[in-house]
DNA sequence: AAGTTGTTATGATAATTATCATAATGTAAT
DNA sequence: ATTACATTATGATAATTATCATAACAACTT
């Protein structure tokens, strides 16, 4: 972890329109003035799930994931958040402890407010509430209809799935360096470690993915695209 | 459908208190007075998923399902939800349409407000606006964290979860009659209709349960748990 | 009463997926 | 450089689950 209190300019703060379009300038500076930005590298948690939510954070830069550890003691990944979407999201308006853990999984910045300042806001400013309402039921309406559209497939779907997401949803383009491990992989879309790597040999094999370790591309995106819905 | 507008007094509603504590009872009255009591009789659909959502609606009495139909046109069941919890929760401030439909599992009673009449007070009443919040956030954190529980079972431990969960979470009792089909207790797990029959037959045969249609009483309950956990 | 339809039920077989074993490669620490 | 450890990789086998076939039964229609 590298705790970071670097100073940024929330006038040029790409995220104010997004969070606070309906908060005042004068509310604004109260805000941004006792803010902390956090950098975490690659691999560092961020929160841990059962600690108690002491601040409102969300992400600025980066990606993440979102786990929870089972009573086997195996780790299931719940979905991944990239910016513009909430990290301590979830458990914030129902919960004192967090019900799931965050990790970076690529260098990430965080940016830290005030729990209890930003539940003043949002009691005193409910266009704000609303904001942050809208968004919350965006976010966890998308993990509900992505585990759905998962559990329908089988193996062969599921991996095409994840790599569909990563390509389209996270880095928009055919090639990308797989964020996360083969285990990990399987963690999310709820297989074993072995038959993810399988999968992924197959469709090398079969000339629909070219890999080098982490490096994946998209040879033949129609048919990954088949495969994801009828495969 | 049985539609129905009947009055009912709001001063006695027991959901009054949970919904609308941080409301005037002059708005109250305001709310009430344009509100409309619906009956739906087992089997009925309540909302069809895509349809505009027009109003706030919750469940005042009666058992539902959440659903939504894949693209090969088989369904999958989301969760269920019983009085207290939300029905148009999910989508109603991050869509305008519905992403998922509505099924009365059992004879129910919706209470539908005016939509924007709704948003209205929640723009100007910043504690109803977080009221709704932490109760959304409440219910979207129980799907999530139920589909993660099932995902990781086998056969055997996703029926022991549901019987567990109609028995402690809706019924309260350990004899109960099932509101579903085998077919939907397929839906809901991701399993086949086939292993979900057979293994209800297994924990007969194991005398876990007693079975008589859809009669069912849980005979040796903490054998049931153990499966449900490490089954 | 006969027919239609949907649910419950069970068995045989096929398909899918997990487990176990082994090894190569990569990465971090000493 | 060497050890230790996790990741990637592949094959053989076992376990799990789905599919297909068939039938009993109930609910409902005609």
């Amino acid at each position: 972890m590298i705790p970071d209190n670097t100073k940024c300019s929330c006038e040029q703060c790409e995220l104010k329109t997004l969070f606070f379009s309906h908060v005042t300038l004068d509310t604004l500076s109260d805000i941004c003035e006792i803010k902390i930005e956090k950098n975490f590298s690659k691999g560092n948690i961020i929160v841990q799930e059962g600690e108690p939510i002491r601040e409102f954070m969300y992400l600025k830069d980066g990606l993440v994931k979102l786990s929870k550890m089972a009573s086997d003691g195996k780790d299931q990944i719940l979905s991944f958040s990239k910016p513009f979407d909430f990290v301590s999201l979830f458990s914030v308006f129902s919960s004192d402890t967090y019900n799931y853990s965050v990790t970076a999984i690529e260098d990430s910045t965080t940016c830290i407010l005030d729990l209890d300042n930003v539940k003043r806001i949002a009691q005193s400013n409910a266009m704000f509430a609303m904001d942050l309402m809208s968004r919350f039921s965006t976010a966890t309406d998308f993990i509900i209809q992505e585990n759905l559209d998962i559990k329908r497939k089988h193996l062969r779907g599921r991996i095409a799935h994840v790599l569909l997401y990563f390509s389209k949803r996270i880095y928009g383009c055919t090639s990308f360096e797989l964020p996360i491990s083969r285990r990990e992989i399987a963690e999310y879309i709820g297989m074993t470690t072995e038959n993810v790597i399988r999968t992924l040999s197959e469709f090398r094999k079969d000339k629909i993915l070219k890999i080098y370790g982490k490096d994946i591309a998209i040879v033949d995106l129609k048919r990954l695209q088949n495969i994801s819905e009828h495969g």
